[in-house]
DNA sequence: TATTGTTATACTCTATAACTATA
DNA sequence: TATAGTTATAGAGTATAACAATA
């Protein structure tokens, strides 16, 4: 059972199964991908609204109002509303919940690890510094929706 | 706008954009890369029946069903009953589209040199072999199914 | 009149399981 | 009784577009 000649369909491969193994392991937290992209991005960017988090995921905004209603669900994120233009809602991460926003890091860490464990640390940041470049060339930008298919 | 810090995320990313530019590319011949994936199998296995293929691709036994047919109908396959066992379909390829078959072809070719365009010959080598390192180790084969989540 | 967020509808896709024909 | 292939149904997930509130 030989693995492909290609690189671009062995990138494919790999990158389909990193992807569905850090599915597996938000699972555990009851989250998804995409719930971890919206942790990721507010965190970076905290009171941003809705539409802009939706702009940056390259998700409807329509799609938004169920993942942060989930997160918020899960006491994770909340929604304040602005004080200036009423319509908006910024987000914000819940400071109490720092203890299972922890563990969510500590799960992307421990995924880090699993899929490079075969790799000493100059091939891993070779491996970085050769899928950067491909990254840059392709136009790709770091807030992406990599679970989806476009 | 920043690119990843982890290995594993950027692999994610680079991985889905990969798959979605080949979407792409042979939606233009009016296939899936399931479609390709399915003709790829056939190839180098032909006359394999569909539970084979099904259990090659990692997929149900139903959803052959309509690939096959979706194949059959674009006149790129044929089912053939088994003379031994009338109960089996042996899948070919079919001679007279050879044609398409070569464009097929050449739009993987096309899909490899424009992922891979911003690393010289040494590096992409060094990727390809990076990636299959990870492949062998996270016991990945060659028949996966690239653009599903599982 | 335009924009933010929400809701509702319709569509796509897939797996599950029932069905047939062969063995 | 078991297996290959097919068909039908039901379920999950998503985007599209209508809607309400605010500007």
């Amino acid at each position: 059972m030989p693995r492909p000649t290609g690189v671009a369909l062995l990138l494919s491969q790999v990158g389909a199964h990193t992807s569905a193994r850090f599915a597996q392991r938000v699972a555990e937290l009851g989250l998804t991908p995409e719930h971890v992209a919206v942790l990721r991005v507010v965190g970076q960017h905290a009171g941003l609204n809705q539409q802009a988090l939706a702009a940056r995921l390259g998700a409807a905004p329509s799609r938004v109002v169920r993942l942060v209603d989930e997160l918020e669900e899960e006491g994770l994120l909340e929604r304040r509303q602005s004080p200036h233009d009423r319509r908006h809602r910024e987000l914000h991460t819940v400071g109490t919940a720092e203890g299972r926003l922890m563990s969510i890091l500590s799960a992307v860490g421990e995924h880090e690890r699993e899929i490079t464990r075969a790799l000493d640390p100059d091939e891993k940041r070779t491996l970085f510094h050769l899928l950067d470049k491909i990254a840059a060339d392709q136009g790709l930008d770091g807030d992406g929706h990599p679970g989806s298919g476009r």
